[in-house]
RNA sequence: GGGCUCGUAGCUUAGCCUGGUUGGAGCGCUCGGCUGAUAACCGAGAGGUCUGGAGUUCAAAUCUCCGCGGGCCCA
């Protein structure tokens, strides 16, 4: 009886796959992998939590793939590696779907409507397309927990949050401050990066040179260029870059001399003649005083009307001098705080100039630039005006353009804690190394606050509550410290707008205590996962069996995204780096290599390559596509290659296997042969299962994922099935029993099933199905599934490496000993007597060992070797095979040797003729021929051989009698010669 | 506009860190061959201004600088 069962020569990948995850689901093997391992060491795995109000894309698919082939590698080398999903379940992108849908856009619209009708909207929001993505992630075998996943909008997690930022309070990290934001006056909201990035167009401005009068100095201006003349309302000081070279210059204005200040490179903006009357550096000039232009505005909490150096200043245009009004910059902004400068607003949340300044009260902001030229050119401070061309940013949603608006805000002060950010760095390891100093390490070096307030709706409410009689503040760290500080009753979500509704009584006065109205931005949420997920410090076990992660991938676009606000919330809450090994992934790009986007309609609905191709096709073009942190051209046409080259070969070398083994009843549980009594073909295809072992391993631990995948397909399709499997093929065709045949067998096998565990990580699908049939359906005491299995451990003992030289100076042989056949135009199929090798290296010898490959692959009867010294006769070919080797074939064709090619030849067709009426392979056969003479002759003398080829009874001469049921016939020309085969079944 | 990164045949790419035979593969194309596992495979051939320019060097795809184009992040 069969120990193996057939298999069909053209598998449906799809079906396989879906029969596959019936079998996970049913066994329950996902959860089995892990906690069969609960006493291994732990790997620990962070899921970056994705927002489930949207479809998922390729980029998604892609790191979903990627964290499955690292967990599933760890957990059969043994690790414990538990897989808790999460969500991101707040935040602005959240808002502005439901806002869409709600067909409104503006704060006012929202409050309206109703915060807890909205919030709820919110909420619902957030898992709409949740079935999609647990349906995507199951198809493409990602194993990960989605039964109890992390949800960030949880009132659990937002206690931790609560808890981490009542941590930061409490050491005085936790500030108000304002900060410039990008704001549309007209929705008036502020806008996301996000949102700003996708509204930029290029406008013509006017661009105006203002001389600002030095107070100690008589006639002495400094020259400064701002392309936004209403901001200069706000002006507080003006700004010049410390290192660089500053003049004063004397010029006549309307026939008035006067003397400017600007930068000494930026002298070519003047417009009239000048004598240069001295020179300084930038840091030189700080601290000089000039007079306000407009003596509008207030100005609060500092000083004004200053030069001061900051680094930020350029000389590429302007005047190299630059105005600073830290209402309407966040350079600005930053620089007046480090200063200890003042701040004035004299602009509403209209956009509009407010009673502050008069002569514009009530005008739109960008529409009183002209006036206030005009006002500056009549007090003789405009020095010239010109027209200018750069790119603004204007509302995506209603096209106004936008203004840069200071407006309170709560802060984290990250600044302070910039040396421990970048020690914490050191301590993890980044994938491509280059981000560590490069792009993130540059970020943390110029690391700015966290402006982590958002004046939203749907978010974590900022846990900070405010005194209005005195001013005192209070941060709530825990749900039950809410409940015992409230003096009504505290809801069970947390959420706005039951959390604003709770009011304290302040301690020191007396006074109703109220929540600031902001929640948190949602980037927090994220970051604060490693503790939030287990509820820390509520709960305390899970985390601290869970901290710090060893492992995190998402997207290059997380660098300052959630990689950022981990390592941030983590070094100030622990003061240690969140996760120890981080790897950065490029993005899918469209077939032209155009990034994917809603907007320009290019992005490729990945479900039809799962469809067609299957989820081990995609999995293996996307890790076998180049480097995982190099951007990937996706095209589906490269998924389909995969699945012909990759899968389709390693299903054939599996199917081969099965129908021999099924034919000859082989069970590999009967035959334990030692490798070294094995031939060498062999020793060689299991010294190279080795090495590749060795070297599959060796680059996944540096996570060149794709060099591991790379190795493995030229395995498969090089090594095992075009060179050993064809070189073996006879041996699987021995009829009786045999040592040589059971030692391919058994080779076979034991390649197939390693290899299985070896892909195992990178094609889950098809090699379970290959393990069930070749183990589970076979042994008894066998793991249920290849992911149960141990990761293959190189066997060094096994490691040839002189016979992998060899076989590779045998195959180079046999190349040049077929370029020897083309250029005397013999075909292989003719035999021919010899080729002789000839070297002058030693190294011939060993090459005796595998004479049996190059006599077959040649088709000649003798290898001869020789040295130097031979002299070959003129029927001898000669082609050279490497520096010091060389091969003769010897194209004598004597009359044996003619009758053996047209013998060949008719093997050949009567096989062809088989395979065209789908005979089983153990079928017999009866063969009738008609030919002159010669043809007689040779089948007569090799009849034999003929019949053991063929599978026939018996080869006569003549027509089949009778027009026959079952008899197949067919013209041949073989050379010259015509012959007419029949068999019959 | 700034930072980082990528750019090698029609397509997908190796080589670049550590400069040195004639820049390798695969798909596709042409011709020939092999085949009872394979939608495969083997041999020969056509196809390259290694993104452009400059520099360093005896020697540059490789190192340096300046452009161009794609991508990401920031403005």
């Amino acid at each position: 009886m069969a120990y193996f069962r057939s298999e069909t020569q053209r598998p449906d990948f799809v079906k396989l796959e879906e029969e596959i995850l019936e079998l996970w689901d049913s066994e329950d093997t996902f959860k089995r992998s892990v906690t069969q391992r609960k006493d291994g060491k732990k790997f620990v795995f962070i899921e970056g939590p994705p927002t489930a109000n949207g479809l998922p894309h390729p980029g998604h698919i892609l790191t979903r793939v990627v964290k499955d082939l690292v967990l599933r590698y760890r957990t059969m080398q043994g690790y414990y590696v538990e897989r808790k999903a999460g969500w991101d379940t707040h935040g602005l992108p959240v808002e502005i779907e439901v806002e869409k849908n709600l067909r409104i856009n503006t704060k006012g619209e929202i409050e309206n409507y109703g915060i807890e009708k909205f919030n709820k909207k919110c909420k619902d929001s957030v898992f709409r397309y949740e079935k999609e993505w647990v349906n995507a992630t199951k198809r493409v075998g990602f194993w990960i927990d989605m039964a109890s996943p992390y949800i960030t909008f949880d009132n659990k997690y937002i206690e931790s949050v609560w808890w981490s930022l009542k941590e930061t309070w409490k050491k005085g990290l936790l500030y108000k401050g304002h900060k410039v934001v990008p704001y549309c006056p007209r929705c008036e909201t502020t806008l996301s990066s996000h949102e700003v990035a996708q509204g930029y167009r290029d406008v013509e401005d006017p661009s105006v040179y203002v001389k600002f009068k030095l107070k100690q100095q008589p006639d002495t201006y400094i020259l400064a260029w701002t392309t936004t003349p209403w901001t200069l309302m706000g002006n507080i000081a003006l700004a010049v870059h410390p290192k660089h070279r500053y003049v004063k210059v004397r010029v006549t204005d309307r026939a008035k001399e006067e003397d400017l200040i600007l930068a000494e490179s930026r002298l070519d903006v003047l417009e009239s003649e000048y004598e240069i009357l001295e020179g300084h550096t930038g840091s030189d000039l700080a601290d000089l005083e000039y007079e306000r232009l407009f003596e509008f505005a207030t100005i609060e909490g500092g000083d004004s009307q200053k030069v001061v150096t900051a680094d930020f200043v350029t000389l590429d245009e302007g005047t190299g001098v630059v105005h600073i009004a830290p209402a309407f910059g966040e350079d600005d902004y930053g620089v007046c705080r480090d200063k200890k400068l003042g701040f004035s607003q004299p602009v509403n949340a209209e956009g509009r100039f407010t009673s502050e300044v008069p002569p514009l009260e009530g005008t739109f902001v960008k529409d009183a630039d002209r006036q206030i030229i005009e006002m500056l050119d009549q007090r003789g401070i405009l020095y010239k005006e010109e027209r200018y061309t750069h790119s603004y940013p204007f509302c995506w949603r209603c096209d106004s353009p936008l203004l840069y608006y200071a407006r309170e805000s709560w802060f984290i002060a990250m600044k302070s804690l910039r040396d421990s950010l970048m020690a914490n760095n050191e301590k993890i390891n980044w994938y491509p190394a280059h981000l560590k100093h490069g792009r993130f390490g540059n970020f943390l070096d110029n690391i700015a606050d966290w402006a982590l307030s958002r004046e939203r709706f749907w978010g974590t409410p900022l846990n900070i509550w405010i005194c209005a009689n005195c001013g005192k503040e209070f941060c709530v760290g825990s749900v039950k410290e809410l409940k015992e500080r409230a003096k009504n009753s505290v809801s069970s979500d947390l959420h706005r707008p039951y959390i604003d509704e709770v009011v304290f009584e302040c301690e020191d006065c007396g006074g109703e205590m109220r929540r600031v109205e902001d929640v948190i931005d949602c980037w927090y949420d994220s970051g604060a996962a490693p503790f939030a997920q287990w509820h820390y410090p509520f709960e305390k076990d899970e985390f601290e069996r869970n901290f710090p992660a060893d492992f995190i991938t998402e997207a290059i676009d997380q660098t300052r995204g959630w990689f950022y606000s981990l390592l941030a919330i983590s070094t100030n809450i622990f003061d240690a780096p969140p996760y120890l090994n981080v790897l950065s992934l490029g993005h899918i790009l469209d077939d032209k290599g155009v990034k994917m986007s809603k907007s320009k309609g290019n992005v490729v609905d990945i479900t039809s390559a799962l469809d067609k191709e299957g989820a081990d096709a995609l999995r293996w073009y996307l890790f076998t596509a180049g480097p995982l942190s190099d951007d990937v051209r996706f095209t589906e046409k490269g998924i389909l290659e995969k699945q012909k080259k990759f899968l389709n070969t390693l299903w054939n070398s599996y199917f081969f296997f099965v129908t021999y083994a099924v034919i000859d009843e082989f069970n590999p549980n009967d035959k334990k042969i030692p490798v070294e009594r094995r031939n060498a073909m062999d020793r060689w295809i299991i010294s190279r299962l080795n090495t590749l072992t060795k070297e599959v391993i060796e680059s996944l631990e540096r996570f060149e994922i794709h060099v591991a995948a790379r190795n493995m397909e030229e395995f498969i399709v090089n090594d095992l099935s075009n060179w050993y499997i064809r070189r073996s093929r006879r041996r699987f065709w021995i009829v009786e029993a045999d040592l040589n045949k059971d030692s391919a067998y058994i080779t076979l096998f034991e390649v197939l099933v390693s290899l299985c565990k070896l892909l195992a990580p990178f094609v889950p699908f098809i090699t379970e199905h290959i393990y069930q049939k070749l183990v589970r359906c076979v042994s008894d005491d066998v793991l249920d599934s290849v992911h149960l299995c141990d990761y293959p451990s190189p066997e060094e003992s096994f490691i040839d490496t002189e016979l992998e030289v060899l076989m590779g100076l045998t195959s180079k042989l046999v190349e040049a000993g077929r370029r020897a056949r083309a250029e005397a135009g013999i075909k292989i199929r003719q035999p021919l007597k010899e080729v002789v090798v000839v070297s002058s290296d030693n190294k011939r010898k060993n090459v005796a060992s595998l004479v049996g490959v190059l006599k077959d692959e040649l088709n000649v009867n003798e290898v001869r070797f020789e040295d130097d010294a031979f002299v070959a006769a003129d029927v001898y070919k000669l082609v050279d095979v490497d520096e010091g080797t060389a091969l003769y074939l010897n194209t004598y064709l004597d009359k044996g040797l003619i009758e053996e090619g047209l013998v060949r030849d008719l093997v050949r067709r009567i096989q062809g003729m088989r395979k065209d009426i789908d005979l089983e392979y153990t079928a017999k056969i009866r063969i009738m021929y008609e030919g002159d003479a010669e043809v007689k002759e040779a089948i007569d003398r090799f009849s034999d051989y003929i019949c053991t080829e063929t599978l026939a009874e018996s080869i006569e001469k003549g027509k089949p009698s009778g027009s026959g049921d079952n008899i197949y016939e067919k013209d041949w020309k073989i050379g010259k010669k015509e012959v007419h085969l029949a068999i019959k079944p």
